[in-house]
DNA sequence: ACCTCTATAAACCGATTCGGTCAATATCGT
DNA sequence: ACGATATTGACCGAATCGGTTTATAGAGGT
């Protein structure tokens, strides 16, 4: 494991997103080592020298793949924003950093959720809804809920973001190539399209 | 072909549901016969006999979907509805007869946006991205428009919620069993909150 | 009771790929 | 030039692939 971590960046992260590119797409048993090796341009002997095995190798990347995950949303400082929907867009905006680094990384995430087959899932699982609920609370803790016209529950408006953010970056990854800031744009003016129409006319 | 016709119609459906949730997971390499008649709890054999060959299974279950998508979507006479709101709750409620049916045809469809590995795969691309720009110009022609506020784009409210029922449907698809009556009444609320503010006073 | 036919499954095929090992080689510091 | 190390390609037995062929169980006709 020491061998792998004194590579340079570069190739490291090669390797890594190589791993959650191919972990992201298929499920534990289907993804092949080979797979991962020939898409960071190593042999496959290589993955099992830095890995030991497919286990260690895919233990690594979720280890990796969380801490991103904690790193990004968590110590982010999004509560110290106390408007609901600029936290809205620097979430966004956290979530294409981590997306512009490794595309395929919420997949790989979110694969932990399909996968009935291993035996670590039980603790990945309870981790990665632990972190999620975390996550939802942080955009809802300490937000200016006052600006919000009466009738607005502010709970639906961050599912309906949420689910938005989620439906745009599906259609996001489907693209050979992407331009973060003018992906940031469209998301930012979409989130002010809502604002504008949620938000008491004093809060504009 | 002919023998798989004349199946009755539970048992079809079971093969055809399996096809595609196998199909709908994995690309086409990936997907193997087995999996199929495993799923369907016949035995390979008879995948063969149905359909010829692995090619011939999908290619069966392509037609199936598309032909399920178009009927369900282009036929379900969605234009004679002239609100724009009511459209798409119409829209999501055909989306979800679809999911309640074959949990995993989206993915399926989705899969040949992705596979750039087939032959037939041209074919394909093409006649879903025709289906898809219809899908969206039936969103938008001969719509309400004088409804909305004057500041507000219809076309960006449309593709809000798409992107929104998109991330939905991604939800959904995740949760072991779902209740649709339920689900629809959610997604139907949701949207009736933002029917609520993007509509001038005058049309609540 | 016997035969035939048909639907289905099980066994099997060669080819490929799997996770993993290991001996051989390319690279590099000294 | 030498020894150490990084990296590879060939190889292993096991599993699985798409597809074929044989075996079997049962329905129906006579």
């Amino acid at each position: 494991m020491t061998a792998f971590e004194e590579l340079n960046e570069e190739k490291k992260n090669k390797i890594i997103d190589a791993g959650i590119t191919v972990f992201g797409k298929y499920d534990y048993k289907r993804a092949s080592v080979s797979l991962v090796a020939n898409e960071a341009g190593i042999s496959k002997s290589m993955i099992f020298h830095y890995f030991g095995s497919k286990r260690g190798l895919y233990e690594y990347l979720m280890e990796y793949s969380f801490q991103t995950f904690v790193s990004t949303y968590v110590e982010g400082g999004m509560t110290q924003v106390s408007d609901f929907f600029d936290r809205f867009m620097m979430f966004s905006r956290m979530q294409l950093e981590v997306m512009s680094k490794h595309r395929f990384m919420f997949d790989f995430i979110l694969n932990f959720y399909i996968e009935r087959d291993t035996e670590v899932l039980d603790y990945v699982m309870s981790t990665i809804e632990k972190s999620k609920k975390l996550g939802f609370q942080m955009t809802l803790v300490d937000v200016d809920r006052h600006k919000f016209k009466e009738n607005i529950k502010i709970e639906d408006v961050a599912k309906i973001i949420q689910w938005l953010i989620d439906g745009y970056m599906n259609q996001v990854k489907m693209q050979p190539y992407f331009d973060l800031i003018a992906i940031d744009n469209e998301l930012k003016s979409t989130i002010m399209l809502l604002q504008s129409n949620f938000y008491k006319p004093d809060y504009l």
